[in-house]
DNA sequence: CGCCAGGTGCGAA
DNA sequence: TTCGCACCTGGC
């Protein structure tokens, strides 16, 4: 199936950090593991060719969770009319794109990758999903969907500990409780603000201002939080002498207001990918 | 071996 | 309120 598209880089917005669970394949395209289905794209100049095990509804479900009914031109204008000083990185991060997550997830992805790495984050994904998830068969292949809180309600500390997570063990557990437990109310987050999104939010164990600002972005679509994380300070540092998270989280909110959370994810973007592979 | 990874909780000052 | 440190695990 093909979808027109302008201003959209799948290459960028794929690789950059914010999905877990995907994989590059030989022919370019990228096959990704969505809440409900496998999908496989492939972006040639402004058109991308999509494919999945279920294309029902397959337009959609690529607009949404490539957020590509948002005008990212009209923000990223915005943005450098509150300052020019990062012109440069705006530019290089055209097509870029927040990603458009299922908020269960989302929260399960960051509280694994608080002091972890990305490989080690994404093989606990993947064996807490071909446990619980859904098997789903695709081009011949066998992926596991993402399980529900539901899913995973029986689960108990130790056997977390056995999908390798370490001491986020009991983060994990105590997390999926409260959701089934009805305590939580994912879907209220939606008509929340974002000051008390985030306290419902840090209100439990294993999730602290990074990891609460990484939902609310990726899963909630909040993008006047700040994920200041190790890449973020060092450039702040070495290019602004801003340090401290306080210092950054004051001068990035004084300075690009509502769309905070998007430079912020620009800067990370090029910090981490676009200068590496240089 | 030691250090670090997309931080956070905890106890001490 | 702030500060320092330990922390599962895997890779180098």
């Amino acid at each position: 199936m093909k979808l027109d598209i302008k201003n959209f880089d799948l290459k960028n917005t794929v690789t950059c950090g914010q999905i877990f669970r995907y994989e590059e394949e030989i022919d370019g395209s990228y096959t990704i593991i969505l809440s409900d289905r496998v999908i496989n794209i492939k972006q040639k100049n402004n058109i991308l060719y999509i494919d999945s095990n279920n294309m029902n509804n397959i337009k959609n479900v690529v607009i949404d969770y490539f957020d590509l009914d948002r005008d990212y031109e009209k923000i990223n204008n915005k943005i450098i009319s509150y300052s020019e000083e990062f012109i440069d990185i705006i530019n290089l991060s055209t097509g870029f794109k927040m990603i458009h997550q299922s908020p269960f997830e989302t929260i399960i992805e960051y509280i694994i990758s608080a002091n972890n790495s990305v490989p080690s984050i994404r093989n606990s994904l993947n064996l807490i999903a071909n446990k619980y998830g859904k098997k789903v068969e695709f081009k011949n292949k066998e992926y596991y969907l993402f399980p529900n809180s539901s899913d995973l309600k029986d689960v108990t500390v130790e056997e977390f500990r056995t999908f390798k997570v370490g001491f986020r063990d009991k983060y994990l557990y105590n997390i999926v409780q409260k959701i089934n437990n009805k305590e939580i109310d994912l879907n209220l987050i939606n008509s929340m603000n974002t000051t008390d999104s985030l306290e419902l939010l840090m209100n439990n164990t294993g999730i602290g201002p990074k990891v609460a600002s990484c939902i609310l972005l990726f899963a909630y679509q909040k993008f006047d939080v700040f994920p200041i994380d190790t890449w973020v300070k060092k450039y702040m540092l070495e290019n602004y002498n801003i340090k401290g998270e306080k210092n950054i989280r004051d001068y990035i909110l004084n300075t690009y207001h509502e769309y905070s959370g998007i430079v912020i994810q620009y800067i990370f973007n090029y910090n981490r990918n676009i200068i590496v592979k240089k």
